[in-house]
DNA sequence: GGAGCTTATATTGTATACAAAACAAAATGC
DNA sequence: GCATTTTGTTTTGTATACAATATAAGCTCC
């Protein structure tokens, strides 16, 4: 099995997106390595990757950590999307078909079937249906540099969720993700939007100030 | 003299950015590390840096280039500026006070300054002191995300510029950055945001999109 | 027993060594 | 002469070695 960085960067990802890896966890150059059975040299241009997406934190002669955001960050982060996504919806109407709606309410399909499974599996999984979402609004945007940001604003929205989440979060916002498509359909793109800002204010009015768990272990959390 | 991967990366970026180094420009590890006496591992990782900002192009077994924006990519990236920067511009509006707007002021004095100048030299710093003036308007809007995404923008913009600009662009632009702080001024939001977008087309329509790709081929051919 | 210093261990930072791939040039065959 | 293969050189990809720093353990002194 030829492992590059790209792979270990997203194995990782996925596990913290998924939060199988708890904001804080350090992720050791060594025993990441080793996992992987690769020298240090591509765990760090992983590690590296990740915390350009803001994603770890790499303190100078520390090492790397699963990031841990601050309030304020987490404010920033839930802002942003306030901000970018109401525009990227609009974007994404103009340019919505038939297939694109098939397309949503695929990804809409399978969040209700996660939603009606047990076990953490399934809960991981509904987490990243749930941001899948949203990132298929602004592929259809069609354009690849929004895109990209809300890649990463997605993926650090989980951990803030991860976080500062009181409740499994998406667990309500399934029914928004549905009406927000609805609308699209309709081509009330005004509607849409508000929806859009309401469901960002409903996840962040489900967060809570609280301070986080720590660290799992690296190995389960890899699933290796 | 300390030269960590920061300063490399900084110190190409600030290159491209001043369009001192052609789009398309191999930059050789082994050279690059020569330049500031360091290893192949520091500009790996500076130029990996380098690439998830947009600026270079890494190829695998290949090496890394200046990025090379193609036209679709250069819409796109003008496009996500027109969407993004009015919501900046009106987040930072509600936070503006005197001392930001002294501040703001103070950027386009550099600007005519600067455009009061002759040499090449001259010319760089104004490409670079108009971004600033974008910058600085992330800035005030006090999210970090943002202002990230905005530092992207404004650095791909100059490549851009640099790869289809007709003329030397940011010429025209000084008199539209102090319209948009006079609206900011007044407390003129929707005036300020108009203008805003105004000012991206202007920047847009000097370009030369609709020519197939220039010397592209040309120069990587030549590998140059 | 605990605060502060000293030593030991582990981890990161950087350079270098070697393998693999791409590139350029010379040699071969037609 | 041209296309193709072969060889040699350069450049990147990855692992490893060594230095520098941080962490942990042990020790001294009060």
């Amino acid at each position: 099995m030829d492992v590059d960085a790209h792979h270990i960067r997203d194995a990782i990802r996925e596990a913290i997106v998924e939060r199988r890896l708890a904001p804080g966890t350090k992720l050791s150059e060594t025993d990441v390595g080793s996992l992987f059975n690769v020298s240090r040299t591509l765990v760090r241009a992983a590690l590296q990757a990740l915390s350009y997406e803001g994603l770890v934190n790499v303190e100078k002669n520390r090492g790397a950590f699963v990031a841990h955001p601050s309030i304020l960050e987490a404010q920033q982060i839930f802002a942003a999307r306030r901000l970018i996504e109401p525009v990227i919806l609009r974007e994404a109407a103009q340019r919505i078909g038939k297939a694109e709606i098939r397309h949503l309410r695929l990804h809409l399909a399978d969040e209700e079937r996660l939603r009606n499974e047990r076990g953490a599996a399934a809960r991981r999984a509904e987490i990243k249906a749930s941001g899948d979402v949203h990132l298929a609004i602004a592929e259809i945007s069609g354009n690849a540099i929004l895109k990209r940001f809300m890649d990463e604003l997605v993926a650090r929205s989980s951990l803030v969720i991860a976080l500062y989440g009181r409740s499994v979060a998406s667990s309500c916002g399934h029914d928004e993700h549905q009406q927000i498509v609805d609308a699209l359909e309709r081509r009330d793109v005004d509607a849409a939007c508000a929806l859009m800002v309401e469901h960002i204010n409903h996840i962040e009015a489900d967060l809570d100030l609280r301070s986080a768990e720590k660290g799992t272990d690296l190995r389960s959390a890899l699933r290796l």
